[in-house]
DNA sequence: TTTGTGATGTGATATTCATCACACTTTCTT
DNA sequence: AAGAAAGTGTGATGAATATCACATCACAAA
């Protein structure tokens, strides 16, 4: 059995996990509470980043926009993930959208609050590093995967992240338990909608996948884990 | 006067001036010397991350092979660079290799020290942070100038990535002052040594660059930044 | 029920990029 | 100085992917 299949269960896998309660905690006495309504964005590129979101409930993109119109997702965060740029202590600008794609509960958090709150608790620096590490890997990874299989690499490697992110045993199937549109998943990699369209239809048409009642059930991921040549990193690293 | 050209001397760039002299100090007394020759592997993917780098002098390609044998390179650390996996405090495994690609002289520094480092010295800690955060939004903005905006747009922000590390002002000219093989610049880009080939062609033609005893020698900047939709961000997050 | 809207599926065609093949040049080796 | 090895330049061709143009489907709102 892989790592992706020993997964805990869904609810419970996020980013924050790397944080101790205790530290998490912490981090929520300095948060302050705000909602944001889908559509709505919490930063536009070039706006000082400043702040952490610890995103309560919801659900965020971190996209990019090219001149033609076209759009590329670089990370989708859910319930119970902290995000945000984390260059603390530098006066810096954000090089991404944060686009709120469900209405969201959002705790945010002042870079200078983080400041304090570090210097007082080396052990919450120190798991503070951790996730900064684990979040840079993942985007190393995600890099890798997106940039050396082709398009159709690309598309393997999302799905499992997918899995790893929203996926449910069900058997030996894993429904991925959230509804992603074609044009979404062409934006995760690059690609156009109806390319996506066609690999999708290969991977159906071969048993890889199915749809049911709208939501991909993963039926062969040594196929597709095949395809991107994954290494079956750590769960909390591979994710979308 | 764009922020490109008013880059410091080539000798001082490296990824190591975002710590103070006296962070630095501190890195540098509790790391071992060692030298490579190059042609070694400082590490391979799949080896125990548990030390840091710190390169005095040579340079080392942080790099990942496909089983089709092609080969992307993700990083070039040059001498003042400071570089290895960095999420401290974890059991973690590289899954990348590092290449040494000039003889060097390598100060290296086990996690294990570090974290003491890390746990005395609050701002020493700081600055990691930040060096951390730079680092990862490096390969962020990487990402997406190799992914958004063609092979074209990949080699022409690669162009400037080199300029920011290895330029030296020359009247209105930016010289390259590394020597570069078409197939290095095919591996950065993910794209084929023939196709590297014809779009420097390209560019040559149009006026943009020019070959100087085998040096590039970039005459119009502004044309790449305008093929990859560069928005001048600091020179020391735009490197190679 | 009708109508509008977003999503899906698919053919035809165009573009981008890789592959293959080979000549030529430069640099290194002895 | 001669030969080997590495790098460059370029045509011909093919594969991967995007683009365009529709038809169809699913579902929500009026």
């Amino acid at each position: 059995m892989t790592d992706t299949l020993q997964r805990k269960p869904v609810s419970q896998v996020a980013n924050s996990d790397c944080f101790t309660e205790e530290s998490l905690t912490k981090l929520k006495e300095i948060m302050y509470e705000m909602r944001a309504e889908a559509g709505n964005h919490l930063f536009w590129e070039g706006d000082t980043a400043d702040k952490l979101y610890f995103l309560k409930r919801g659900q965020v993109k971190i996209t990019k926009a090219s001149d033609e119109g076209k759009s590329f997702i670089l990370y989708v965060y859910n319930t119970g993930d902290l995000f945000g740029q984390v260059d603390p202590f530098q006066n810096s600008v954000h090089s991404f959208n944060a686009e709120v794609t469900e209405n969201s509960i959002i705790g945010v958090i002042q870079q200078k609050d983080l400041e304090v709150l570090l210097w007082q608790h080396g052990d919450l620096a120190v798991e503070f590093m951790k996730w900064m590490g684990l979040m840079h890997r993942m985007t190393q990874t995600k890099f890798r995967d997106l940039m050396m299989f082709g398009k159709p690499g690309a598309l393997c490697s999302t799905l499992i992240r997918l899995c790893n992110t929203y996926g449910k045993s069900h058997g030996s199937d894993i429904v991925i338990t959230k509804k992603l549109t074609n044009s979404e998943l062409a934006d995760m990699i690059g690609a156009t909608r109806e390319s996506v369209n066609r690999m999708l239809g290969d991977l159906k048409r071969a048993n890889i996948l199915a749809m049911e009642n709208n939501y991909i059930v993963i039926k062969d991921l040594p196929y597709l884990r095949d395809i991107c040549q994954c290494e079956n990193c750590p769960v909390d690293m591979c994710r979308i």
